[in-house]
DNA sequence: CACAAAATGATTGTGCACAATCAAAACATA
DNA sequence: TATGTTTTGATTGTGCACAATCATTTTGTG
């Protein structure tokens, strides 16, 4: 094997890695907004499904977030105990457990307001590549086969 | 506040979101490679270093991934008892932790260097847009800053 | 040299993330 | 309407990921 073979193993050369480590930066950054509302990052992505939509399923949430339910299940016990949202089975499905948002979750919309903004400032890409950076990965998550 | 106002927390709004689904999408997918090989993403990419530096430092090596010494120092007892690896001290200073890879590691290069054909054909996107997408995630991660 | 300050890897604790498995409920269809 | 299949959420176990903290070692300075 020559020397152009490996090199499909160089960490540069992949694109899984800048991708793994970006994601994992920014989350990082977003704690230190998320602290200051009590928020875990995928406590934050899940208030924002329950601030549009209200209720929902947990496969529907899962649906939304990419995330199953052996990540949603004890967070969302969590977060019900925090007061931010209901669990409760569904009367026409009983197999089905509905999350709700609560008054106390609505509420800390008025507080996450101001996160988007803060992370919007640490960012250093230009609108245009954020732009294309966003239409890339919708088109990777679309395809779903990635 | 009117309707605008709260649109910056729709989750189609948010570029951590698509980022941080499309890097958990893409690790599920070398799963299903990297099992037939015997390791973890983690493990794959700690590898990928160690195949190009052969002996770095645990700091020096977490600087290359993103990563901590909390998360790198189980891992790395793990691939030491694995073989794939020795942990030692260096001897010109006492506090670094030097780690290299053994024979049993680079064999493993052998059957590793078909991993990155097979999720090449998993990708949907076009050569120039994983070239955009490289470059957009690199501009990221060199300002660190997020 | 002595000693404070800095650097380093380890440890601990919390929080995902997901595969595998399970039990219960709903559904399909003969 | 029985009954086998499918769907659903929960549970369990493994593996990161990282903040906070610690002990040890090195380094810088008078």
């Amino acid at each position: 094997m020559n020397h152009t073979t490996y090199d499909v193993l160089k960490l540069e050369n992949q694109i899984c890695f800048p991708l793994y480590a970006c994601s994992r930066e920014i989350i990082k950054q977003y704690k230190l907004f998320l602290d200051e509302i009590d928020l875990t990052y995928t406590q934050y992505i899940t208030m924002m499904v329950l601030w549009e939509r209200k209720s929902l399923t947990v496969k529907e949430l899962g649906e939304c977030l990419f995330l199953d339910s052996g990540t949603l299940t004890p967070l969302l016990k969590k977060m019900e105990t925090k007061g931010l949202l209901d669990r409760k089975r569904s009367e026409t499905d009983e197999r089905s457990l509905i999350v709700s948002i609560t008054e106390k979750g609505e509420q800390l919309k008025e507080r996450a307001v101001a996160v988007p903004g803060k992370m919007m400032e640490c960012t250093k890409l230009e609108p245009e590549e954020a732009a294309m950076l966003y239409r890339i990965l919708y088109k990777m998550l679309d395809d779903k086969k990635i």
